[in-house]
RNA sequence: GCCCUCGUAGCCCAAUGGCAGAGGCAAGCGGCUUAAACCCGCUCCAGUAUGGGUUCGAGUCCCAUCGAGGGCACCA
């Protein structure tokens, strides 16, 4: 009984009794000292939101994380793999309304709960870099951040309609629209009219976009893809249209200028200025603001069902098509929008569907212009939009779609009627929030000088305390009734003055965190250039794929305003991006309310950190989700057991030559390290999981059945496995390491060096097929030559009985592996 | 509706166009045990969703169909 223990590797919670206390002093993944000579290489993990303690799905990130991180340590890199929070924001403030408690108080709290967690989760992360988004230490330099985009124009405040959301009672940027409902909260988004702050991001869209040639490979396909939709670039030409009674002439951009001749009426979004300036003298002035009304009152589910039929108001006036003087009646319509291209458009029914639905609606002519053999828009109700031939449009008549959009920009530009435009789908980012727990927008509101930045040595504007201030969502930010904090002196003049009271979206927190861990506690500046030019870009990034659109996009702005203003030397932040699954439970996401949550802390509890760990690296690859239904943890753990049990019964001495040992175990070791680290690179950590367990397995047979517990090249073996162990199961890989009769830590002990000629096998078995099926194998040197095989392989009994009597129309040789003899 | 990805053993998953199995789970048999669990050893199991095509050779490349998942969808 006694024997058996002293074979038993240690429980879980005697290891890490045993091993954090020992990675505390000895910090293996500390990144800063400035003298180390190893080649640096930045490894991050999205930070989290301090909701709670940890769950199953961050168990899964940073374990996948950590893989790499740990990885790039033993392969002699001095790896940045830091840790922060994200602790702004609506999740934090709700829950500390809902308990009455101080949003800080509740926030740090988990904050030390999730650190204690990810400590005793053996994460590699450099404790000296830990961020904190809601220091003021943090958050004075998006204020700084935030006046220098505003020097350049690029932050600024207007008055337009935006989304709102009526539960949570703020406004929301477009990306955190999904399918018309608040990201946060589910409810329906409806519209209204507010002067709110933008940063400037439509001027980067083209960068934006370009730049993402360099992420193609490295970032996944469908990340650059979702990225591309987002930004939604699209070419067309912008037409001047005269609008009977008024000089100006009204814009509208098409991507379909050669359709210009089939316009047969005008549409204008009800909510753009230009549709109230038409409406204000008509007659049907009420008509259209009860229509307003309603546009404005319909929330964006509604206005997206595309089954819905179209609604509008003629306003009785005319536009003039300027190719051929036809006078187009004008609509207001809620299916054109006011914030995109100029919000108004030429309707061309017969090919576009939208315009024909309208057309349908309310009786109007319908044009056939493109010639493509379908069947006639105007009787079907369909519209076609792809090529033909132009026919009723004058000058552009036989000509192709392409051919027509080509001559008639060239001659709308010679003209002075027009000229050929880009679009984008992107609009600026709206970033002031209605709510308390945020960064303040540091900026002065003085009634004789307008809007005065906050100077720069008055930052931080810190948060005031929020007792007696109440914090409940009513639509105007909570800090506008925190009288001391709100009366100001302006800056420039001295007269009393009011701050901002709106918060920035913490959106805006997470789009430089990466560059404040290289220093988070410098106070002269965001971030130390110098260290970024160092450090910069983040070689590995890895996240959840709901970032793949907002967080991603403003972080790579924000880094290529950075880029301009001189203060880094890249355009894009994150050079590799690796986007991890879910981990579900039967199939579906772990709620509370389905009742198919699993806890992590009652799993670590039960099968202890590294099985774990690594039942989430070993269940599939890192991409796909991850059902733990199929996940055995106690699989893992009998793998552990058994590579626990491989180190200690090595009896050869710490420093043994392995050269001097058995050859074909060596050959096996340096192949199967040299395999798992392609894994590794490649992102197959749970192939790599299986080269460990090769390992262990090749391991044992040679000591129970082969060269036995003394040889070195067995202690080589084992050395390599613990090394390659630690990437996924650090508590177990320690524990090796000293069985072995190492010092800690197994973290820093260095990835085994492959030797080449190792991986080169003398001989080898190769395939003799005929006619692509097999027949034989044989023996052949490594190094064999064509002609030598194919001669070998004709003479193999088994072929030349095959053969015998057959015409043998072509042999193809792969030397060394493979004769195909075609008959 | 449009676009992308994926269908391999009972299950999770591997396989530079070249022997379908690396590894694991589950199952079965044997050993250890008074017994059970643990542990150790061994074994079983698919011709790769379906139908065509390219090729000396296809799980891998191409086309179509079916199925699953994801993205986009009044952006003119």
């Amino acid at each position: 009984m006694t024997e058996e223990r002293a074979t038993q590797m240690p429980a879980p919670d005697v290891l890490q009794q045993k091993w954090l206390p020992v990675w505390e002093k000895l910090a293996p993944f500390r990144s800063g000292d400035l003298t180390d000579v190893r080649p640096k290489k930045y490894v991050l993990d999205m930070f989290p939101y301090p909701s709670g303690d940890l769950h199953m799905g961050h168990a899964e990130a940073y374990a996948l994380g950590d893989v790499l991180a740990r990885y790039w340590v033993q392969q002699g890199f001095n790896v940045l793999h830091p840790i922060g929070w994200d602790s702004f924001g609506l999740p934090a403030e709700n829950a500390a309304i809902k308990r009455g408690l101080n949003p800080r108080s509740w926030t740090y709290e988990n904050i030390e709960l999730q650190r204690t967690s990810m400590q005793r989760y053996a994460c590699s992360f450099d404790w000296d870099r830990v961020l904190i988004t809601s220091d003021p230490e943090y958050y004075r330099w998006n204020q700084w951040l935030f006046l220098k985009m505003y020097e350049k124009g690029l932050a600024y405040r207007k008055a337009s309609n935006v989304n709102w959301c009526n539960s949570c009672q703020t406004v929301l940027a477009n990306e955190q629209v999904v399918a018309g409902l608040c990201e946060r909260c589910d409810s329906a988004v409806s519209k209204k009219k507010l002067t709110q702050w933008y940063l400037k991001i439509t001027d980067y869209a083209e960068r934006l976009l370009n730049d993402m040639q360099q992420l193609e490979g490295v970032w996944p396909d469908k990340v650059l893809t979702m990225q591309r939709n987002w930004i939604g670039r699209s070419v067309g030409a912008e037409v001047k249209f005269q609008i009977e009674g008024i000089d100006e002439p009204v814009v509208v951009y098409t991507t379909r200028p050669d359709t210009l001749f089939g316009a047969t009426f005008f549409v204008i979004a009800a909510d753009s200025d230009l549709a109230y300036e038409l409406a204000k003298d008509s007659a049907h002035f009420s008509e259209f603001e009860q229509y307003l009304e309603q546009t404005k009152k319909s929330t964006e589910i509604e206005r997206l069902s595309t089954d819905r039929a179209k609604t509008g108001l003629s306003l009785n006036r005319f536009a003039i098509n300027p190719v051929n003087g036809e006078r187009l009646p004008i609509y207001v319509s809620d299916y054109v929008l006011a914030d995109y291209g100029t919000g108004a458009i030429m309707a061309v029914p017969a090919h576009d569907q939208r315009d024909l639905d309208f057309a349908k609606e309310f009786k109007l002519s319908v044009i056939k212009v493109v010639e493509t053999g379908e069947d006639n828009p105007a009787e079907t109700f369909v519209a076609t939009s792809g090529d033909g031939v132009l026919i009723n449009s004058g000058m552009l008549n036989g000509l192709s779609k392409d051919a027509a959009i080509a001559k008639i920009t060239e001659f709308l530009f010679e003209k002075d009627l027009g000229k050929a435009a880009v679009n984008y789908r992107l609009r600026d980012w709206l970033i002031s929030r209605q709510r308390y727990w945020g960064t303040p927008i540091p900026i002065i509101h003085c009634d004789s000088c307008g809007e005065v930045p906050v100077p720069e040595n008055q930052l931080p504007v810190e948060l005031p305390d929020p007792t007696g201030l109440d914090l409940t969502p009513k639509g105007a930010s909570p800090l506008g009734a925190a009288t001391n904090w709100v009366v100001t002196k302006c800056p420039k003049c001295s007269a009393p003055a009011k701050r901002d009271p709106d918060t920035m979206d913490t959106f805006v927190d997470s789009s430089w965190y990466f560059l404040r861990y290289l220093n988070p506690k410098l106070d002269s500046a965001p971030f130390d250039v110098k260290l970024a030019a160092e450090w910069m870009p983040v070689g590995q990034y890895v996240g959840g794929v709901t970032h793949a659109i907002l967080h991603l996009l403003y972080a790579r702005f924000f880094t290529k305003v950075l880029f301009d203003l001189g203060f880094v030397n890249v355009t894009e932040p994150f050079s590799r991006l690796l986007n991890q699954g879910m981990v579900l439970m039967d199939g579906a996401a772990m709620s509370k309310s389905r009742g198919n949550l699993v806890r992590l802390s009652e799993e670590l509890d039960e099968h202890g950190v590294d099985a774990i760990r690594m039942s989430m690296v070993f269940a599939g690859p890192p991409e796909d989700d991850i059902d733990w239904a199929d996940v055995s943890p106690h699989g893992s753990k009998k793998f552990l057991a058994r590579a626990w049990r491989f180190s200690k019964d090595v009896t050869s001495a710490v420093g043994v030559d392995a050269k001097t040992g058995d050859i074909e175990l060596r050959k096996t070791t340096h192949k199967l390290i040299n395999e798992a680290q392609q894994a590794v690179e490649t992102y197959r950590f749970n192939v790599a999981v299986a080269k460990a367990m090769e390992l262990v397995n090749a391991g044992r047979k040679a000591i129970d059945t082969g060269a036995g517990p003394a040889d070195p090249a067995v202690r080589e073996c084992a050395e390599a496995t613990a090394v390659l162990v630690s990437l996924f199961a650090p508590y177990t890989a320690e524990e090796m390491w000293e069985n072995l009769g190492h010092q800690p830590s197994v973290a820093r002990a260095g990835w085994l060096k492959v030797e080449p000629e190792l991986l080169v096998a003398e001989s080898i078995v190769c395939v003799l097929q005929i006619s692509g099926k097999i027949k034989s194998r044989i023996e052949v040197p490594i190094d064999i030559t064509d002609i030598e095989l194919e001669q070998l392989a004709l003479s193999d009994y088994t072929m030349k009985t095959a053969l015998a009597g057959v015409e043998v129309k072509k042999v193809i040789v792969r030397a060394p592996k493979l004769v195909n003899v075609v008959v």
